[in-house]
DNA sequence: GTTTGTGATATATTGTTAGACATCAAAGTA
DNA sequence: TACTTTGATGTCTAACAATATATCACAAAC
């Protein structure tokens, strides 16, 4: 019983990667485990429906009948989008919050030094731009880092750390060196949503 | 675990009867049991895709995957085109035979009565003629009826009456009463050709 | 009024996914 | 070096599809 979907784990593979989730996070995020998600990619299994479509539709892709004719039109429409949709919302808000929780650390400490200045400079260019996505699991280290923070007491030299890589990130994004495109930073808004159903 | 892929159940049934197909006739087509078809027609059962599969391409559907966001379009290219992929060529086919069969069974008796040279070319009007998928099954009927009549005597009271049903098909699709719409009768190489995978 | 086609169900067995874990090697990072 | 993340793989039980087959009610055609 031969049926070739491997366009549909191959998709499935390419979509995850390009909105830079891990299989874990796909697993979180559509309640499919881990285990199931790497077989299906590496066509090691023959999922059910229910399954397939809660991992499509955790990364905004939907599953349609398309008459045999049809298809190559209906894959050109949907590689001309496919482009812009690279950013996984989730992940971006959890940058932002990381970012947050920064400013407001900085606010509550109210520093004056041309360092913290600087810093909270970095911060708010880094609110305004779209982050990479190979960029996103740093931020979400960061996010991670922060929450912890919250509840003991500062370590200064972490702080210090952060503020280098900060700024480093900052600069590699302002001066085009991270990503090919020499684009401007985009603003936040035009990022592309997916709608929140969870 | 709710996912909702009722377009994809009634999408399933409307192509199946579109093209004039019973489950049964999916069933041996596809190779998935008339009960599967069923139960996943009426949500009763959580496919596994290989079996989807098997379906849709039974019926010359592919499934695609599509960002949520171009979905409208997406439907939109299928709409336009569904309409003209209305009849199963396997059914067509079959028709087909059964009208030859008929055909050679004239010339084999060469008869000269003016019944028979009418019934001869309501049949080459058939021939030439797209005909209802809700009539197709009455030519399936004769087809196999014709496959009896070839190894065995002859019973002039069916062939009679076959040739009444005939001329009254052909008048009603001639006059286009069988059919919501006046046009006339489309070529058999219009016909919308399936590929052929079986 | 009998036959035929159709779709919905049922039963029983077999096989595989679902689900929840656990482990592991490789690559990347601190 | 030590730690973390990632993807691949394995194990176990329970649930459910796959499969084959049969039955049923309904409708239409004969």
């Amino acid at each position: 019983m031969r049926y070739k979907v491997d366009h549909l784990s191959t998709a499935l593979r390419k979509a995850r990667v390009d909105m830079g989730m891990s299989q874990r996070d796909l697993s979180t995020k559509s309640g499919v485990p881990q285990a199931q998600i790497s077989k299906f990619e590496n066509g090691a299994v023959d999922l059910r429906l229910s399954s397939l479509v809660a991992l499509f539709r955790a990364l905004g892709l939907e599953l349609e009948l398309v008459p045999r004719k049809s298809v190559p039109a209906v894959q050109s429409i949907v590689r001309s989008t496919a482009l812009r949709v690279t950013i996984d919302s989730e992940q971006f808000a959890s940058a932002q919050i990381a970012l947050d929780h920064i400013l407001q650390w900085l606010a509550k400490r109210d520093q004056r030094s041309i360092e913290f200045e600087r810093f909270q400079e970095h911060i708010n260019f880094l609110k305004r731009v779209r982050i990479p996505t190979d960029q996103v699991k740093r931020f979400k280290r960061w996010a991670k880092y922060l929450e912890r923070l919250q509840n003991s007491p500062i370590d200064s030299k972490e702080i210090a750390k952060l503020m280098r890589q900060t700024a480093e990130i900052r600069n590699r994004l302002a001066h085009g060196d991270l990503t090919k495109s020499k684009a401007p930073p985009k603003p936040v808004y035009s990022l592309e949503e997916e709608d929140s159903n969870a």
